[in-house]
DNA sequence: ACTTGACATGCAACCGGTTGCATGGAAATC
DNA sequence: GATTTCCATGCAACCGGTTGCATGTCAAGT
């Protein structure tokens, strides 16, 4: 088959963009000329359909979907048989227009490649699914604007929204509370039920472990400036460094990324730290290559820790890092906005996960002691 | 403040599951008695009111943000004024209920943890995005039974879906496809658009990299038995081993995650191997901690190809990789599903994308040679 | 001045369910 | 046997938009 260039009917306005990608070989043949030929569709089966088999009124057959004890059960027998051989599956958006409630509900997430995002998104589906609802994923990318955008576009289509480690302003973020159910994951605005990963018990621990194995002067590589749980990381890494009276250095990332970690390892040498705390664990393993390429070796010239745990031992050498449960922070979360839709109240929740350290191999003594 | 048992009123019934998590703090209080205080929702504005205050029927209304050339220009503008101050945002669901279209696709991966779906994930929601369409991920945790499930939750409230590396039988795909508009990603059925990575090219360089090395006997670390990928790197393996006379294993594997690869290492030195291909990256980076743990030095002693290239240089040492253009596939995907939804015409599309070998790292001369 | 069109807008049906209320028949009560 | 009660079911309005068709107005054409 030779590579050829896309002229696949009803197909080609896309060409301009994946001509772009790479080499490519397309096959096949249009249904042009007889749209019913391929995959025929099976038109929906509406409520009346099923009452007309049935012998009853629409409502009738609406019952017993939904509230199958008013009616007697023969009917019922019925109503669903008929449903059942005609192939009826009520319409979801129609239930949504006259219920009020779509059973989906919504999660933004910063930055869905990140690795702390992964198991909190896949408990938060499981939970969701518990309750038969049905999890929207979004995206930002970290970038305020899109995750605005996003959150209004899925503000129509579900009945409450989760933002993880939201890029957001307070004002904009009680602003679309005001429109709908939120929960927040590692943001803390007061009124807004919230769930945290309070990290400043873990960071304390690592900045102990660092002092206790002799290191007197490290760097924090920073998270986004809008994160909330970077400015808890910083504020507990220095709160422990000043008790302890060792030095410490901030170093700015654009984001929580591995290649920001990479880069941030030449400003996090000119410091003259011995160790350093990373935003989280990406981070660290950006900061593992980048020594790695120095020659620097690690831990023994060099110690390091991240933060949320994500990696393990998928690094080498393996990151000692600050746990915290992930995953339950997705599952508290979704279980928080069910609760809050079945109940129609908000309260005032502020859930709070302890962290600890979780010591590896990417520690060890300050060099020169 | 004190670790206290959660006892917030309206939240208490997901006790039982939080409590098992870990230690956490709960504060706040309840607005209980004044459910309005805290945030007060705003109620939908519905287009009837605009109607009202703008002194139009309902329908110029719908006609001003849907068809603003059928009205004159002053009536347009009176009615978005009056929009505007009302505070009116369009109902989507009472649209999507009339039009048919709600503007959403889906998305279904076997595990969002897997490296490689991030990317494809990113790309296909920004293509959606340009068209003003929102993407629905679903996660199947690699479960065909999951899978099924959420794919008939999806289909009422999608107007297409992309099912990338699929589980499903394909008579389960096709049973779907009949239901909505479909579009695969590594999964190859006649009749139904599909986007491919096509591995073939890249394992033969694999293959040949590793025969001029001077590796004989190799293994082949499996993904699931109901992945296409899997099928196809397998036989390109076979064929370009054969071709070679060197000898080749076959090691299966429950499914592509580092914890399967790490445990699949055992059977791999069992088996004589000099060098190893996985079936993905993740795969390839478990095996690299199993070989590590054994004190076998990679390259040295062993070399190992993974498939994706989506770790890149994360690994250490870096991980030679049939690369693809995972981000392409998903942008490739949406982009065919778009048009098909534009075109009302299903064409028998087969898209595959070219892959190639990226040397790094972890492949060298076979041992003893 | 009268017809013809074009154009702007309104009317009302429709999308596919849900639900409060009315109705009718059977069972229970006196 | 007449009256009350209860329960199963139907009727019709409603959710919030969209859209085909009818209507009315005003300018152009003859």
């Amino acid at each position: 088959m030779q590579p050829v260039a896309c002229q696949v009917e009803g197909w080609q306005n896309a060409g301009a963009k994946i001509v772009e990608t790479a080499a490519f070989m397309v096959s096949g043949t249009t249904n042009g000329e007889f749209p019913e030929t391929m995959i025929k569709r099976t038109k929906g089966v509406t409520i009346s359909q099923v009452a007309d088999a049935a012998g009853v009124a629409r409502s009738s057959v609406s019952r017993a979907f939904t509230r199958p004890d008013m009616l007697s059960p023969e009917t019922v027998d019925r109503i669903l048989r008929a449903a059942e051989t005609l192939g009826y599956v009520p319409n979801h958006t129609a239930r949504a227009l006259s219920t009020g409630r779509h059973g989906n509900i919504g999660l933004i997430v910063p930055d869905i490649a990140n690795p702390f995002f992964p198991p909190l998104i896949q408990a938060a589906q499981t939970e969701a699914d518990r309750s038969d609802f049905c999890v929207f994923l979004g995206n930002t990318a970290e970038s305020p604007k899109q995750e605005d955008k996003l959150v209004g576009r899925f503000a129509g289509q579900v009945e409450g929204l989760v933002l993880a480690s939201s890029r957001l302003s307070d004002e904009r973020i009680r602003a679309h509370a005001r429109q709908l159910p939120l929960v927040l994951i590692n943001r803390d605005i007061e009124g807004i039920p919230r769930v945290l990963i309070d990290s400043s018990a873990g960071v304390r621990q690592a900045v102990e472990h660092l002092a206790n194995l002799g290191h007197r002067r490290i760097a924090y590589v920073s998270g986004p400036a809008a994160s909330w749980s970077n400015k808890q990381r910083r504020s507990a890494i220095r709160a422990g460094t000043t008790a302890r009276g060792m030095e410490l250095s901030i170093i700015p990332t654009p984001a929580p990324t591995y290649q920001a970690g990479r880069e941030a390892v030449a400003s996090v040498l000119q410091t003259g730290a011995s160790a350093v705390v990373a935003f989280d664990d990406l981070t660290a393993q950006g900061i593992l290559t980048g020594l790695a390429e120095r020659n620097i070796v690690v831990p023994r010239d060099f110690s390091i820790i991240g933060c949320d745990d994500v990696l393990g031992a998928m690094t080498f050498p393996a990151l000692t890092s600050v746990s915290n449960h992930s995953a339950d922070v997705g599952r508290i979360a979704i279980s928080m906005l069910l609760d809050i839709l079945r109940s129609r109240s908000v309260a005032d929740v502020r859930y709070a996960l302890d962290t600890k350290l979780v010591i590896r191999d990417t520690t060890a003594q300050a060099p020169g002691r």
